[in-house]
DNA sequence: GTCTATAGGGTGATAGAC
DNA sequence: GTCTATCACCCTATAGAC
């Protein structure tokens, strides 16, 4: 009764590992997940392990850091390549972390995790990728700010625009078992579907605070 | 350097212990949380512990069923006691939530780590507190769809009045600092009194879903 | 590169004195 | 009820044979 999905496709020793640690990680924490399990999950030898990655720490940080460029990578290279005013770019921004979701719904209470520990901003605080972001965000929420003064809506804090358009896109795929239960017992696959229409929904639900609707 | 917060009213020393043990394990969780520092943060012995609890487990269990009545038994009281339409019920729904996550701004993300390990449902489902729950927003979700239907929209799905209601109210708990740092560097108290203005904001936002504007 | 066997360290739990 | 001392276990990491 015991579920042993090995990673058994045409993978280097060190990629199998990495495919292993990467899903348990992801899944169960740094804690929880053992070495032991790592290597079962990868088909090797628990050594093999201290072999390529000296240890079940410096194999969390790489895989990690993966994690975080998959999360973020993506969005840094269209906001270089597409240079935008914010409400150009919030149509991409939302289907894009949507779809990277779609593919990875354990990576926000991960991140989350990690973020609450204090981990993440005392590691990667210098990190180029991070900068970027940080850069990026800091002149977005300037933009919003002007928007709504020009618009003279005065009674929401541009905060709050930033603040439900990262809720709006990664809360239900933290919760989603409560909401799946709480929403008309909906299967899987129709949260999924339903996800998906919120790619359209939500720059909507976001434009309409910004513009004081 | 090292904090040593220690918890030093005037309690028993079994009062001592859940103090320390729910502080610790909300903030950083069952594994992560060992029994020294429990002892050590409720001034006591590791001993103690184990002579009022009998394991790590077990203390675990009873701190975390007081937090779940925190998380719902002040709501259900208010369902029962005052039985009225949803919408009507939806500003105190907001403000007792905002309220109780402004004083326990660790237990989503403890409560969403214990969903996600599936152990929540399956210790839990058959308490009384959660049929009860389970209950209402059963009813609750279809006199949404009742409203909405009536109001002819029909290209929102009532799973997203759900799913924005829970994420404007609880993510922002989880992500404070990543939103603080993302909003124009904004402090913990200023965070407060925006989450404070959100208790009038949210069941607006909510409103204009179900009502199609 | 891959294995077996084992070292070394830390954790939860308890025995037993007071 | 409270403490000190210690046990038994499990986990990560490594040594060393192949």
């Amino acid at each position: 009764m015991t579920k042993k999905k090995k990673v058994t496709k045409n993978l280097s020793t060190e990629e199998k590992i990495k495919a292993s640690a990467k899903k348990l990680f992801t899944q169960k924490g740094f804690l929880a997940t053992h070495t032991r399990e790592i290597a079962e999950g990868a088909g090797i030898n628990m050594a093999m392990l201290n072999y390529y990655f000296r240890s079940k720490q410096k194999l969390f940080d790489i895989v990690m850091k993966e994690n975080l460029f998959l999360f973020l990578g993506g969005m840094v290279e269209n906001i270089e390549n597409n240079p935008r005013p914010f409400e150009e770019h919030l149509d991409y921004l939302v289907s894009h972390y949507i779809d990277l979701l779609l593919e990875n719904p354990d990576l926000p209470l991960f991140v989350l995790s990690l973020m609450q520990s204090g981990k993440l901003t005392r590691e990667y605080k210098d990190d180029p990728l991070f900068r970027k972001i940080a850069q990026w965000s800091t002149s977005s929420f300037k933009e919003i700010q002007g928007i709504m003064v020009k618009e003279k809506v005065k009674d929401v804090h541009p905060f709050h625009v930033v603040a439900n358009m990262l809720s709006l896109i990664i809360f239900p795929f933290i919760a989603s078992t409560l909401l799946m239960a709480r929403s008309g017992n909906i299967t899987r696959k129709e949260f999924e579907q339903q996800m998906i229409k919120r790619k359209k929904l939500i720059p909507g639900w976001i434009r309409s605070i910004m513009h004081g609707k």
